[in-house]
DNA sequence: TGCCACTTGTGTACGATGTTCACATACGGG
DNA sequence: CCCGTATGTGAACATCGTACACAAGTGGCA
């Protein structure tokens, strides 16, 4: 019963503003809704997933009516969508953070290997940091069918799938994993990687202290070296 | 503005019953609504998954005021739950099918690796056949956390988890699992199998031939097999 | 420069949902 | 038989997504 809800009644106009955020703002065009609206869903995200993504509050956040966000968004579902991307991308940084921080090898196929185990362990430090952002990325159904959209890049401009996908040739590339096991690869690890994270967010794994859990994740990536 | 909130009119008592389905009752006490908005939640859930699960929608198909859900539930979230363990409770039936359905062996290590197989292919064969239901049982979230309780289980009295536990130990008692691995080992193949299936059903494997997701799904128990 | 069409934001309204409170009705034990 | 208690009803509220008509700036073309 008690939903915090406050207003957007009340126009106020002059000075004193709610806490609505950040709603100081004077010409009539925002200037860059959209991308507001994308970052107010991200900050909603951060709290309370996917479906604290609500659009009269991105809008509130914004500093800006409900319908206004229907100018650059066909709906609720498209701007969920938007953040996901956004969300992805920051998956697709703390994967290349953790290869960045990769130190440096002589063996070629040691940091191949090395490479690829930075991806899994990327992706479950970002579920663990930011379950929330990671629910919008990937448990937001049929979206994660666009994984490999360019708008989820990071850095380097590779979404996380791609980034997976390197890795795994740089593997072949180094005789680590036969050739003829590649093909499908990348959904066999994704899915164990995947799978894990999501008990560990939301399922009985949920609450392990951080080091277990970051052990946990190992475990995990060693099965699937293992196997592939 | 004031929200001129005003429904449920039209209280069409008498004969003249909409699509509701089964609103025939004239009885003032329901008898067993509790049930009844469980089995709707299950009917809504099996087309939509869990944002299907409307109360007013449940209370309609019982014939029923939408408030009588609350003799019954906390809320929204509990009605939720409950339908979320008798989803469960069908996966768990579905691995029993599918370890029922085993041809018979002789040789007592070809059958615990069978048995163990058998688990995952139903997993997933459930998440194919009723995606809306699977993702009720397992994309809840914190509702994975309940996967061992009693009212998750099958005709046999086991929970999935409890299931793939005891296929574990068949494995170990085999010979087939070192002793050394079995600490945890639900978890990785759990993460595994669960994580294919959330690609399969929502993300990039969507759409797959049936016969194709059955083949990579043996791929991905192939990897378990090999990596646990 | 002046006008006009287009883009972007506003106001108001509607139907739906979850939830609450006061009230009605039946069941079952004294 | 009668009354307490479990169960269902009715009306109300806040909030949400969304549609429609209108206002306010913006930019191109005469």
């Amino acid at each position: 019963m008690p939903a915090t809800g406050n207003d957007s009644r009340n126009a106020d106009r002059g000075g004193s503003e709610k806490r609505t955020g950040k709603p100081k703002r004077d010409t009539y065009r925002h200037g860059d809704l959209r991308n507001a609206l994308i970052e107010a869903g991200l900050a909603l995200a951060r709290q309370g997933g996917p479906e604290a993504i609500v659009l009269r509050a991105a809008t509130r956040q914004a500093g800006v009516a409900p319908n206004a966000a229907y100018r650059h968004f066909a709906d609720r579902g498209a701007l969920l969508h938007a953040v996901s991307q956004a969300a992805m991308a920051e998956v697709a940084r703390t994967m290349e953070a953790e290869q960045a921080a990769l130190p440096p090898t002589e063996d070629p196929a040691a940091a191949a290997r090395a490479r690829f185990r930075a991806v899994g362990t990327g992706y479950l430090r970002f579920a663990q940091e930011e379950p929330g952002l990671f629910r919008v990325a990937f448990h937001v159904p049929g979206d994660m069918a666009h994984a490999a959209d360019d708008d989820a890049a990071g850095l380097t401009g590779r979404t996380p799938f791609e980034l997976l996908g390197a890795a795994l040739d740089g593997l072949v590339e180094t005789g680590l994993l036969p050739e003829d096991r590649r093909p499908g690869a990348e959904f066999l690890a994704w899915s164990a990687v995947h799978g894990f994270a999501v008990l560990l967010i939301d399922g009985p794994l949920r609450g392990l202290h951080p080091t277990q859990a970051h052990d946990a994740g190992q475990h995990v990536i060693d099965m699937i070296e293992r196997g592939l």
